[in-house]
DNA sequence: AATGTCTGCAACCGCAGGTCA
DNA sequence: TTGACCTGCGGTTGCAGACAT
């Protein structure tokens, strides 16, 4: 392969060795007094010896004051598989849902552990029919990240629309401000979303500590499952009495 | 104890996309 | 519109410590 390292077509001023604890005090001192950003003026102002893309990644992956410290939990970890099954090598999407987490980190105990326990010729159908399979089997566990089981499968990128059901009326309501007539027959919240991915993060960052009706949660894309036929978009519904609980809030906050 | 190999992870690179003059 | 610059991302490298021989 062989890269250029960049002290040899930059300067002396950049090195490649461990930071040591007085360049990071140097380093957190001086974002705390001016904030993150113009990451290219620190080694001018602050004298340092790195470029500012090494000052920017120390601070990300190593400074933050809200980086999580300590070993990946079993949780934790069950959430990376999860979610670098539907998302693939996305380590900023997949740090995004684990707080105090970093891509660095997360692509790094990928590599070292994960990766080689999984059997490689696993297909995206076997993989997608495990995911599924598991949805109605575990429900008891994180509601967010039975979402991300049952649609572990990439697809398209096509967003429909993301809504609530109007409790009086019981015509669903899409958060764009549009009526979605079509789904008038539909009881409870249902959102139909597919994989872009900021929309379905979002979707996944929907607060789940309400009352536990889960098994309610339904793959919709199944025919066979009443409230609606497929449109070939993955899409959940939840009953009625779990949406009424929940005070028909179920994704406002995030469409 | 010395040496070789493996492993985890911090640090770096190249690239793509966004911003702005 | 364009080009320079900046930022963030994913892939890769290399070091240090752990472990095996």
């Amino acid at each position: 392969m062989g890269r250029t390292p960049s002290r040899s077509n930059n300067n002396e001023a950049q090195k490649r060795e461990a930071w040591t604890a007085h360049e990071d005090k140097i380093l957190a001192s001086y974002i705390r007094s001016h904030g993150e950003g113009k990451w290219q003026n620190i080694p001018k102002r602050t004298g340092l010896r790195r470029c500012g893309k090494s000052c920017r990644l120390r601070w990300m992956n190593y400074l933050r004051p809200d980086i999580k410290r300590g070993n990946i939990t079993e949780d934790e970890e069950d959430l990376i598989l999860r979610l670098h099954n539907l998302l693939g090598n996305r380590w900023s999407l997949i740090a995004g849902r684990l707080p105090g987490r970093t891509d660095n980190e997360i692509k790094n105990y990928w590599n070292s552990n994960l990766a080689k326990r999984r059997p490689k010729d696993t297909s995206q159908n076997e993989k997608r029919e495990i995911a599924e399979s598991r949805v109605s089997h575990e429900a008891t566990e994180s509601p967010s990240t039975q979402v991300a089981l049952a649609t572990s499968t990439p697809m398209e990128p096509r967003t429909e629309y993301c809504g609530d059901s109007d409790v009086a009326t019981g015509e669903f309501v899409a958060f764009d401000g549009q009526s979605a007539s079509a789904e008038e027959n539909v009881d409870g919240a249902l959102i139909d979303f597919d994989f872009k991915d900021v929309d379905f993060l979002e979707f996944l960052d929907f607060d789940f500590s309400g009352p536990a009706d889960f098994d309610m949660l339904m793959n919709m894309d199944d025919p066979k499952q009443e409230g609606r036929q497929s449109t070939g978009s993955q899409s959940f519904s939840f009953s009625p009495e779990t949406n009424a609980a929940r005070g028909n809030q179920n994704f406002t906050h995030y469409c």
